[in-house]
DNA sequence: CATTAGATGTTGACCCTGTCAACACTAAAG
DNA sequence: CTTTAGTGTTGACAGGGTCAACATCTAATG
């Protein structure tokens, strides 16, 4: 007989085995297939079979849970940049690139997951470090990139984490335009497209030729 | 003694006089003050001097009450962005800068409005024609000014909503993350310098040269 | 001008949520 | 085996969205 195995159906034991895993498991499938919105703590403990108070012993509060689900897709983009940009071991243009491009994927397959980790809600971080850490690896992995690029003489030269900013802007600015429904005015375009046009843009700018 | 005048502090009318403009007022001035959450129906309603139930004869739910907050935002930055480009009427590029500039001021000087009007609550605009067509009329400005940088042979050719779109990207990417306070690990820098370094980037690009 | 239908505001209620205090059960340490 | 800290439960409170039933007012109709 188990004595604390895995989040199963329906609990046999009094204490749960693994409460906090299976919240955020719980939390992250609402987010998922519901929305952020629809996130609630009680439904979480419902989803984990547990009561309603049941989560407090692990979480001081919904934003704690909210905090870790966004700390877990932080770490789930990450490491989807990184397999995206594996390829380009010998090429820092291709893998800047692909990075970008993996950022906007896992942006628009999982909006909700997204909003969670970029919306206001986790504006001050400073109450989850470990969230914060999470936060900064996304980010550094892009500086890194471009910083290579620089050494390359793919990218000009200039402060990286500014440059940097400057792709993560149109990466973002456009994963966020798609993720809040704001491209219907780009009419028939697909995605691809318009992924292509600002991905592109980043290096070319506006200006002629 | 007036009849329906303004909405003034105590109603003696049982009639309020204008209840949707004030309870829009009221929310506009909650969510200015406490943040988008912080707005309530009933806080609204409190706010503007009549019962909890009152909206429902103005508003079919919370959201078509967020819906004309955001309307009005849509217009108050329309408004904003017509001003900061007029003064470059011979200059087109000045013109598409000044609106960009414009945009992110109003971003960061109206935090909660501005994700009020481009959260996910307003992903679907389909059940707000007007709201709608605002947030066209904003994105409409940049296009149009985009189109008479190319004619002018300032911003090479090509299709205007895509390259629009790609300005678009970079300054609402800023905006966003300066309001979702995702910009502490740029560290020290001013927002004034990433301004300026997003909104040349966009011209320029990141390629040498 | 009196009547009356429709618009507008109010009350009271329902259910849901976040959160807490008081209590119960369990496992591991002594 | 007893103690104790950890973990889960129950019950409750306040606040929010929303609705139905009711009250009051405005304006158009006769």
């Amino acid at each position: 007989m188990p004595k604390r195995a895995a989040p199963s159906r329906r609990r046999s034991t009094y204490h749960h085995g693994n409460l906090p895993r299976a919240l955020v498991d719980a939390a992250l499938r609402l987010v998922e297939t519901q929305g952020a919105e629809a996130l609630t703590l009680r439904g979480a403990a419902r989803l984990a079979g547990v009561s309603q108070a049941a989560p407090y012993r692990h979480f001081t509060d919904k934003q704690a849970l909210l905090a870790a689900v966004a700390e877990e897709g932080f770490r789930t983009m990450t490491r989807a940049m990184r397999r995206a940009s594996a390829p380009h071991a010998a090429d820092p243009l291709g893998r800047f690139r692909a990075q970008g491009l993996a950022y906007i994927e896992f942006a628009t397959a999982h909006p909700a997951h997204y909003r969670v980790m970029f919306g206001r809600a986790m504006a001050d971080k400073s109450a989850y470090p470990s969230l914060q850490a999470a936060s900064a690896e996304t980010f550094g992995l892009l500086v890194e990139a471009l910083r290579d690029c620089q050494k390359a003489g793919l990218v000009r030269p200039g402060d990286s984490e500014e440059l940097a900013l400057c792709a993560w802007s149109a990466v973002h600015g456009l994963s966020s335009l798609a993720v809040d429904g704001q491209l219907v005015q780009m009419g028939g375009r697909g995605m691809d497209a318009l992924v292509h046009a600002v991905t592109s843009n980043i290096f070319f700018g506006l200006g002629p030729r």
